[in-house]
DNA sequence: TTGATTTATCGAAACGTTTTAATATATTTT
DNA sequence: AAAATATATTAAAACGTTTCGATAAATCAA
């Protein structure tokens, strides 16, 4: 058997209350006696045992980290990167995060996670595009939760978003400043409220520059109001460009995205970036291997996740805090598929 | 507060050690004060504390999951998914699966995964290459665990692998019998067991047909000593490649590697699958989204996951039982990359 | 009928912590 | 010097389960 607090009371000629108060950092307790105490804790290599410990506090020190089935299973690493950023986050409080993935269609009285169920978690991190109604079974069981690159219209919710607005803005401004006349957007459903974002920063960059009249926003436009993929890039390339010649710049909603734009412009022959350029937008580890390598902006994913870990660490310790939104700013990484030739930034 | 054993036991007047029993389904209890106590439960929507069962049973009900960082953070999917048909597993029986990583260079001293520093897992799990001082810690540790894609030569641990071999080799006479004459094998480190598997599924086929005369396998090996990755699939197509014009396809020890190597080919400026037919091995998200689509063989990734799962399940609830390896087979799925015009299997 | 076995239930101890309230001593304030 | 406060330690209760052994009733074997 282990050694537990009553072995180190014992060798130490102290109570196990005081064990436990040098173990919690509470109240008084002598220096010396502490000293002695840690003294034989590191000699019997005593570690506290969890559930004795959880049983007794009522807390379960576990977070769980739901994100939909599609986000994790598919060629995707960027929600799988945001959560390694919380496990290391999770390292240095000894906490665990219990991940797990959810359907679309989610129905909270058969889908539950189990950790929901059994009130295995102190609280939940949601990434990505997320079941409303899962939303909104958090809320009502007041368990303390955080949207990750996600949010919800009028309502406001603890969050971790990305700066995807600036983003999008100063790639296609960066567009515009290499010569280029007629960029086109492609993206998948708003539904997803950074792909919004993405597609508002897009707009707004042409504006300034007096490049959106008309009908320029419909006409150089391709959304597909379904999950984004490398398919819907491959379509809007090819139905944009054989409609439109003109297009000189393509900016897509995210790198997946971009990866089939690139398809689709190399099957009907066009030079990358001579006379398209193509932006993408996430930084997956994929978009640095393509062919050509991908034009990006680049989303510190441990980053997010690390402070998504401290936001809801904050909001479990003060459960009526006022909700918050950290918003984690992204960089515009310039590779072969924009600017040919000068490196500018 | 949440309902207890306690409130159960009073509302269906009975004790708590007889509700105890029935959610155990242990021991005698009468037909009817069992349908009494569980509709009490249900009514009651009763959850067992996981903390409080786990003091009283002396077991974590978590699994932990070890990969190298290397192989979660990078653009592989392959460990991920095999880590997600552990957890669909683990749902089934209520357990949680901690997933960590540890460092190439790991040291038991310092760099001890938490779970196990604090005892929080029944069993581990090691995905692929992991460090032998782990292993070995583990071992003298008595702590259960299987290893998933990889083995230690000499010794017999718990293991579930992939038929590399047999693998390797349909896809090498599937190759033969297609007609090609010069097959080149592509690779990285032989410290990995599957790859040394894989390269003999090659070495043999060949053999299996006379083609591995003298020379033959020396010249058209091409093995970087170090983890794979696209670089040295791209490297080695081009120097084997430069060296001997006649190759007309090439098994790469696995879809990173083939993906470069495609990528080494297409800027010789030969056509695939006519002139040189590239097969991969494990069929990876991007294999399938590739350019030219990637030939492989199809490795069932969350079944692994699964198998993992049950085996070290067993092993937990019988810690003596002897070393067990479960092989899982593979497909081969033909593709663009190779057989252009026939898709005979 | 008696004794043995099976069926059914329960009381109480055990699991290893935290925390509250009590006690005792030392120090400071009045 | 007494009262108040700060420091130091502890006993005991509490957290919610499982499980062992005891007890009692019902069934079976002789």
């Amino acid at each position: 058997m282990a050694t537990t607090i009553k072995d180190i009371a014992k060798k130490a000629g102290v109570s196990i209350s005081t064990v436990s108060l040098v173990l919690n950092r509470k109240g008084y307790v002598a220096p010396e006696t502490k000293e002695r105490i840690s003294s034989v804790m590191k000699q019997m290599n005593y570690k506290p045992l969890h559930s004795a410990r959880k049983l007794a506090t009522q807390k379960t020190g576990n977070i769980g980290y739901i994100i939909w089935e599609g986000h994790f299973s598919e060629v995707e690493m960027f929600y799988s990167q945001i959560f390694l950023g919380m496990e290391y986050a999770a390292r240095k409080s000894d906490s665990y995060i219990l991940l797990t993935t959810v359907k679309e269609d989610f129905d909270p009285k058969n889908d539950l996670p189990r950790f929901l169920k059994y009130n295995d978690v102190d609280g939940v991190a949601l990434a990505g595009r997320v079941s409303h109604a899962l939303i909104e079974y958090l809320d009502n069981q007041q368990l303390p939760f955080v949207l990750i690159d996600y949010e919800l219209p009028g309502k406001s919710f603890n969050c971790v978003k990305i700066d995807n607005y600036n983003g999008a803005f100063r790639a296609v401004e960066n567009l515009v400043l290499a010569d280029k006349k007629h960029i086109a957007f492609i993206g998948g459903t708003f539904f997803h409220p950074s792909i919004k974002e993405r597609y508002r920063g897009y707009r707004e960059a042409l504006e300034k520059y007096n490049l959106a009249n008309d009908g320029y926003l419909k006409k150089y436009s391709y959304c597909e109001n379904i999950e984004t993929s490398r398919a819907i890039g491959e379509n809007g390339a090819t139905k944009l460009l054989n409609r439109h010649p003109e297009i000189d710049a393509i900016f897509c909603c995210n790198d997946t995205t971009a990866m089939g734009v690139i398809t689709g412009i190399q099957k009907i022959g066009k030079r990358i970036p001579q006379e398209i350029a193509v932006v993408g937008f996430d930084d997956i580890p994929p978009a640095e291997y393509n062919i050509p390598k991908l034009s990006t902006l680049r989303v510190p994913k441990l980053e997010i996740g690390k402070q998504a870990f401290m936001l809801l660490n904050e909001l479990i310790n003060n459960p009526n805090m006022v909700p918050q939104t950290r918003m984690i700013s992204v960089d515009l990484v310039i590779r072969e598929s924009s600017h040919s030739e000068s490196n500018e930034r």
